[in-house]
This record gives structure tokens, sequence and C-alpha cells, in this order.
DNA sequence: AGTCACCTGATT
DNA sequence: AATCAGGTGACT
């Protein structure tokens, strides 16, 4: 499910829902969650305090309480958190929850447990953060930024735009789609691609994330029914021996770092 | 820089 | 039964 489109979607969508209650409790189904602190330390802390405020950076989801301290979440693969409205009907695959003094629940829904739900102080959770690169979608990322940052690295591009201490936030759909639109391929070294190639890529990134950011938001604003026209069109990922939406060859699949990379020989060069 | 392990569920 | 998965950190 989620790179950055999809989870600020998820904290959009919980601003919306979430309003000043005050949680009662908190269940860590699984400590693997939370680990290395232990589950009762949140259980511990979060009681009678409230969402103040909710940002995201990069992939991470960050909750300020009235407490102070930060409820940090990182939904993995497959991680999803939402008010249900009824505590009693949360989903099986429910590996955390915070019960709501109105009756509602903050549900992390998490069906391969690779996510992750901490408490942190300010200087803890700067600690967790801090090395996260910059936010494709704020000023801060210029053509100048990604040409920089580029410049002095020997790995291939399409691992490079997955590294999160260079750029926050993408993954493997949103990196695969990016170089197609900028007809690069993956395996380009990206301390050796030009900078007129590179400004071509900057602005894939952002168009790509702006797209899907829309999609996501409309997506994920429908509980029950995804509307399918409205999600993001992929033009190569998940697509192999398909042919290219551009060129009509047929797109290919790679692994690189281990993970697949999907691309169209053809256009991307 | 590449491989693996962490988990579970959906699909082939 | 085997393979694949939108992520990440810890290993060679």
């Amino acid at each position: 499910m989620p790179e950055l489109p999809e989870v600020e979607a998820v904290s959009r969508r919980l601003h919306k829902q979430l309003g000043k209650v005050e949680i009662v409790s908190a269940h860590i189904l699984r400590p693997r969650l939370a680990h290395p602190q232990p589950p009762s330390h949140i259980e511990a802390n979060v009681r009678q305090t409230s969402v103040e405020k909710i940002r995201r950076r990069g992939k991470h989801i960050l909750l300020n309480l009235t407490n102070g301290m930060t409820l940090h979440f990182h939904l993995g693969m497959t991680g999803d958190l939402y008010v249900c409205d009824d505590y009693r009907f949360r989903p099986h695959t429910t590996r955390a929850w915070f019960e709501l003094a109105d009756g509602r629940a903050l549900i992390f829904d998490d069906a391969r447990v690779l996510g992750h739900v901490n408490l942190y102080t300010a200087a803890e959770l700067e600690a967790v953060i801090q090395h996260l690169g910059v936010e494709p979608l704020s000023k801060d990322f210029t053509p100048e930024f990604l040409r920089e940052r580029a410049r002095r690295s020997s790995v291939s591009i399409k691992v490079f735009l997955m590294d999160q201490t260079k750029i926050a936030g993408l993954g493997n759909i949103y990196a695969a789609e990016s170089l197609f639109r900028a007809g690069i391929h993956p395996e380009r070294i990206a301390g050796k691609l030009r900078p007129a190639r590179l400004e071509r890529l900057h602005g894939a990134i952002v168009n790509v994330l702006e797209d899907a950011l829309q999609s996501a938001c409309t997506a994920y604003m429908r509980p029950g029914r995804f509307r399918e026209a409205e999600s993001f069109a992929v033009q190569v990922y998940g697509r192999e021996r398909q042919r290219c939406v551009t060129c009509n060859r047929k797109v290919g699949r790679i692994q690189q770092g281990g993970r697949s990379t999907y691309f169209c020989p053809g256009c991307q060069t």
C-alpha cells in the first residue's frame, strides 16, 4: 500500500476523522511493532492524552500528543491507520488499537506486521527521522538538489530514488513510474546522468507524486468502494510482458536490490 | 553493492 | 506447493 502519496492520504483522512478526542487505552497486539520499546511503554503513556497535531515526514506518520510525546507510525508494506466507528468491530488484521473516549477506535491494521508503532520524546523522535532526505513535494526539492545528491552516487538511479536518506517517500511503484515518465533506464548509474536528464527526472517525480496523491486522496476518503477511474494509472509497474503504452514494446522486469523493477526497454534508455 | 530476514496473505 | 508483495535494516 503505502508510499508517500498513500501515507499523506492516510494522514489527511486521520486529521478529518480524529478530532480532539481522548485516548482511553492502547493495545499493542504484536510486541514486534513497538520494538525495541516494550508495549507497556506505549500503553502506560498514551492514556488520557489526545492528538494535538498530525504530521507526515517521508513515509512516517507522527501524532503529537497533548503530553508532549509523539506517537510514531510506519506502515511498512501493508499497514493502514484509520478510525473505526466501533472498537468491537475492528478487523482481524488489527495489530494495535487505541480506544477513544467516544467509543470509536484508532486502528493500526497491518497484515504482514512489517510496520512500527512507537512513542517518542522530542529528542528520540529527532534521532529517528533526522536521517530522512528531502520532501519531494516541498520547495526544497529542486533540480539542483537532485543533481547535487546524484552527483557522487555510484548506485543505479532506481536504487538511488528509493534511498530514503536522499529523497523521503518514493518507493518501488513511483520510482519505476517516475523513471518511465523521464525515459531513463533504471540501471543507469545515478552519478553519471547528465543534468538535462536529471531535470526531466525531477519533473517526472513531482508529477507522478502529485497524480498519485490526488488519486490516493479520492480513493482513501471513500470507505469501502475504490473507484477505478480515479486510481493512479500505472504505465509500467506490474505490467511485465504487457505492451508499453507509448511504444508498444513489451514491458520488462529485472531485479534491483532484491526488488522487482518494471521498465520499458524501448522508451527508457 | 548485493542478499536476507522480518511476517502474512493473495495469487499462480 | 511455490511465488509474489507498494519497506527497511542488518548482514556479507
